[in-house]
DNA sequence: CACAGGTCTCTTTTT
DNA sequence: GAGACCTGTG
């Protein structure tokens, strides 16, 4: 018997075809990884490829590694020869090589998001860009968004066609890339970029890679963007040995340039590759499969497919919803207790699933509380925490005097009166003689009027000048990084900032250390660089230890490619999950991706699935009162155990809900629900079908009436509640009972016209609406005087 | 000039 | 509710 046996036929029929284009197209749980660890076996044993000439492409560090193992188990002497990793360290093996060639030094440093909205705070300062109409991020998105699509700065310039953001943007960009350039610096998005200008530019290195690649494959391919599909198209150019594996129902990363159509259109582009549907599912039962499929079902523009199982239906998925997110909180801990004193289940075989990673703090209390263990898994990125980031800054420099960022973060931390006056100073003169920050402070003896600072400055370059030769001697990372921590009393610093947090704080700059020591022991050849790099790219996700003995914390993003036995997805609420923007979107697509990401939640679970959500929810400060995910109700109501308040337009003898998903929306519904406006809002059923295209959302109660000391905790979160049911009770005779028209509905006016409302906030003696008037733009105005009347 | 305090804004997901 | 940013004060 060989290994090959224990593949289904479609698998065995992707694992066969190696040579010529491939599309896989695997639904959740198919087996995809086993069928391409599978497919590399099968070219090294049979087919006879060298294990060099083989280069697998993962979306994370986390599956990258996985891969890493499983393909090592099946082949292994040789498999080490494989390169198995993400598109960025695939990338940055080859620019650290290369990209001398592109006028940047090999020794380059990744900028992450903060390094990079600090560029351009200076990048807007610098062209005198007014940063209240263009907000840094909003400039970087766009600067993001081009480069996801390959367009250059110039290619940028041209397309201008004189629309002034544009302009605008423009001129950003170029300066930006400037900047990166003359800190030796790329973004995320130049990791890619970069390499596909390397690659266009000197054919001889493409050739090098592409006799190098013979046999690429690609996995989630669903996620890749643009300037990702040409760095394979490119590779794979010359043998056309690319296998792609992807889902485009679990295209969830669109917001990151993700192209959905380079899964839609591979076969346009490759005419002659062969399509493999991989629909057979291993992982979860028929019930979770079957609600999987029929909330994907409402997507329009997506591969037609179905899952199916021979494991059975299993439990029915349970369904509860809760007056509060610390109700809800209890719900699942309670449950997740219960289960494992029963013995069904132990703390790991769960996993706590949410939209947003703010969801996961009411959890975390639970947790504690009942003495729980978990794992918060994502969220915070360790190494954005600010004395993380001082160091990291600290190291960049000793390594790479030329990262502006860097240099400017950590030129006065600790406090060594180099202050601002000093450091313009200093910026004009690098500017003038065209070298850099750094270069600049090595030549102060040229610098006027610099007075007691340059003495400041010579001891800082002093400073870097002891530690770099230190690291030359020494040659270990944590080393240095402990003479710095001595020479620079960063400690005191800390206690003198905030003393509070300074013990933590210092315990993380320990975790650093840690993580520099294992590193230093985990590789053969540790360097500066290479460390810089690691934490540049490693997420915390790719940490994340799942077999331990702990309950894992989530958002549905980071569990993708992951499963449990027994899932809990927290927040189900129009206006969460699917969160408010995708709501109330013109855009169908956005709709699309939360609907896609909700599948992917959903088709985590082995056993059981849970979806909980709560009636009301603090969200940005605000109690917010949420009507059920539409995602639920799309699911069929016979595979759902608990109550689904039903909402009156759905048909009595319906069983299924999801008759109304595809269009419609009933949304708002709960919300009246909990306002005791009730169902007899006079809306006919017809009334509700017309308007629910739109969304009808949230009616908002302000927090204001809970006292102003109270913090979110469990039973001062019941007084608030009672407080605010109390005010509806006894409301002043001003206050109507309820609004007859709602979120997202039109309405007019008798001076304004015709509007949309855009939110409704319950006061103590009214509503407040705000309503954003064809004609006369957004007006905020009490219900009880506006007389709005529903169109 | 530094800092405390008030105001304003806010989608969300991450290699 | 949290973080960024601005402004007034000592």
């Amino acid at each position: 018997m060989s290994i090959y046996d224990t593949l289904n036929d479609k698998q065995k029929e992707a694992v066969v075809h190696t040579e010529g284009p491939l599309l896989i197209l695997a639904g959740a749980g198919s087996g995809k990884t086993k069928t391409l660890t599978h497919r590399i076996a099968y070219l090294i044993d049979k087919m006879d490829v060298n294990p060099w000439n083989i280069l697998a492409i993962t979306f994370t560090n986390k599956a990258a590694e996985e891969m890493k193992n499983r393909v090592m188990d099946l082949v292994g002497f040789g498999a080490d020869q494989i390169w198995v990793t993400t598109f960025h360290s695939t990338c940055m093996r080859i620019l650290r090589r290369h990209i001398d060639r592109l006028g940047y030094d090999t020794n380059f440093t990744i900028y992450d998001s903060d390094d990079q909205k600090t560029v351009m705070k200076n990048v807007c300062k610098k062209l005198n860009i007014d940063t209240k109409n263009f907000k840094e991020k909003t400039i970087l998105n766009a600067i993001s968004k081009a480069k996801d699509n390959l367009i250059s700065v110039s290619d940028y310039e041209m397309s201008t066609l004189g629309d002034f953001s544009k302009v605008v943007y423009a001129k950003a960009y170029r300066e930006y890339q400037d900047q990166l350039k003359k800190s030796n610096a790329l973004d995320f998005d130049d990791i890619i970029v970069k390499t596909v200008e390397l690659f266009r530019q000197f054919p001889e290195v493409l050739d090098y890679y592409q006799e190098r690649f013979k046999y690429i494959s690609v996995d989630e391919y669903q996620d890749t963007n643009k300037a990702q599909f040409e760095l394979v198209r490119l590779l794979a150019d010359k043998y056309r040995n690319l296998c792609v594996v992807g889902d485009d129902d679990q295209s969830i990363y669109k917001f990151r340039g993700a192209n959905i159509r380079n899964i839609l259109d591979f076969e346009e582009y490759y005419p002659e590759a062969k399509v493999i549907k991989l629909e057979q599912n291993y992982r979860s039962t028929q019930t979770i499969l079957n609600a999987a499929n029929s909330v994907i079902a409402n997507n329009v523009s997506r591969k037609e497919k179905a899952l199916w199982t021979e494991i059975g239906d299993g439990k029915k998925i349970r369904f509860s919803q809760l007056e509060n997110a610390y109700d809800e909180a209890n719900f699942i801990v309670d449950d997740i207790s219960t289960a494992v004193r029963r013995g069904d289940y132990t703390y790991s075989d769960f996993a706590v699933l949410y939209r947003t990673n703010a969801q996961a703090r009411n959890i975390e209390e639970r947790l504690v509380l009942r003495g729980i263990p978990y794992n918060v898994i994502g969220g915070t990125n360790f190494y954005a925490r600010a004395e993380i980031k001082d160091m990291i800054a600290y190291l960049k420099t000793i390594e790479n005097g030329q990262d502006e960022v860097a240099l400017r973060r950590i030129i006065n931390v600790p406090k060594r009166s180099i202050g601002a006056a000093s450091l313009d100073k200093l910026m004009d003169f690098a500017e003038i003689s065209d070298d850099t920050l750094y270069g600049a402070m090595l030549n102060v003896d040229q610098i006027m009027g610099l007075g007691k600072a340059a003495q400041k400055i010579e001891g800082f370059v002093n400073l870097i000048r002891v530690l770099r030769s230190t690291y030359d001697a020494v040659g270990s990372i944590a080393g240095i990084l402990k003479k710095l921590l001595e020479m620079t009393d960063y400690e005191s610093y800390l206690y003198d900032q905030d003393e509070e947090s300074a013990e933590d704080r210092m315990a993380n700059i320990d975790e650093l250390i840690n993580k520099a020591t294992a590193y230093e022991e985990e590789n053969d050849e540790p360097t500066l660089t290479g460390f810089l790099e690691e934490v540049a790219l490693v997420s915390d996700l790719d940490n994340a230890d799942l077999e331990e003995a702990r309950v894992p914390l989530m958002t549905i993003h980071s569990s993708k490619g992951l499963e449990f036995k027994c899932v809990y997805i927290a927040g189900m609420e129009d206006g969460l999950f699917p969160g408010y923007g995708a709501v109330m979107s013109d855009d169908r697509e956005e709709l699309e991706e939360e609907r896609r990401l909700a599948y992917v939640g959903i088709t985590r679970a082995r056993e059981q699935l849970i979806l909980t959500c709560a009636k009301m929810r603090m969200m940005r400060g605000e109690t917010q009162i949420n009507p059920i995910s539409r995602f639920v109700k799309e699911i069929p109501r016979n595979l759902i155990d608990g109550y689904i308040p039903k909402s009156k337009y759905e048909r009595e003898d319906s069983e299924y809900s999801y008759d109304y998903g595809r269009n419609t929306s009933d949304a708002g519904i709960s919300s009246y629900d909990v306002r005791r406006s009730s169902y007899d809002s006079g809306l006919s059923s017809y009334d509700v079908r017309k308007s629910a295209a739109e969304p009808r959302l949230t009616a908002r109660l302000k927090s204001a009436s809970a006292p102003a000391s109270v913090k979110p905790y469990y039973s001062d979160q019941i007084k608030q509640l009672n407080s605010i049911s109390g005010i509806q009770k006894g409301m002043p005779a001003a206050k109507l009972d309820s609004l007859e028209y709602s979120t997202g509905d039109k309405v007019t006016h008798k001076k304004f016209g015709t509007g949309t409302v855009l939110s409704i906030v319950s006061e103590t003696r009214d509503y407040k609406v705000t309503v954003d008037f064809d004609a006369y733009g957004k007006k905020i105005m009490y219900a009880s005087f506006a007389k709005l009347e529903k169109l």
